[in-house]
DNA sequence: AAAATATACTACCAAGTGGTTGAGCATTGG
DNA sequence: CCAATGCTCAACCACTTGGTAGTATATTTT
């Protein structure tokens, strides 16, 4: 289930469309038009762009008359950024340790890898 | 640049065989062979996955004898990381702040936060 | 009521993805 | 030398993706 979430949010944040439109969305809420304006691709484009961020719970969209406005849901991040966090941490630390193991018992040959 | 790396790095992450893959090179460095014995999927589909990883600077292959040992790069985890621990923030901040402009236009002027 | 606007929805297409299989290339071992 | 091993590469398949264009629908404006 998170698992999953994650394949979500780093899917949708591995295009620069989408990163794009969430820079613009943490500084104001917007409609998908005026969205789509500064990108040169169509506006169906940006609306399927947009699909993709909510799917993956990043963006909301809500319909206020004939527009949708969308915003952003910071919330969905924490999940990634948790997973990054603990595995580059977690990756240096056996990394250091393994360098140090490699320096330190050079003449004792006991290590198992 | 860095954002083509994103691009990269990202989409790497995207898929739970490849999240495998990097925690089970976290543990230990290991062949292409051993790598794929967990997995129900073909070696040769490791091997793709692994050059996914490889392209994505996560992961060396390095040539053994007739084996390719491969190692983790942690380093390649800094930008995305900084990424989201970046934009994380500052939607909050950007988020939290809406929500006092909106409380203390509409709500009474005492600061419940 | 009619026209214009903002958006979604439905094909459709080219390119990419994750998967398979089989061939091919080094390296190791008998 | 010959055979097995470890791996990559290329071709292929089904499915997804990012893009287009056209159509439909709901809302606003005239």
């Amino acid at each position: 289930m998170v698992e999953q979430n994650l394949d979500l949010v780093f899917h949708a944040l591995a295009d620069p469309t989408r990163r794009a439109i969430l820079d613009r969305l943490a500084v104001e809420e917007a409609t998908v038009g005026s969205l789509s304006e500064p990108f040169s691709i169509s506006f169906a484009a940006v609306s399927k762009h947009l699909g993709v961020l909510e799917r993956a719970g990043l963006v909301t969209r809500e319909a206020r008359g004939r527009e949708r406005v969308c915003r952003i849901k910071p919330a969905a991040l924490e999940d990634a950024r948790a997973w990054l966090e603990f595995h580059e941490r977690f990756w240096t630390e056996r990394l250091d340790a393994l360098d140090d193991m490699i320096n330190t018992t050079f003449g004792q040959s006991d290590a198992s890898r």
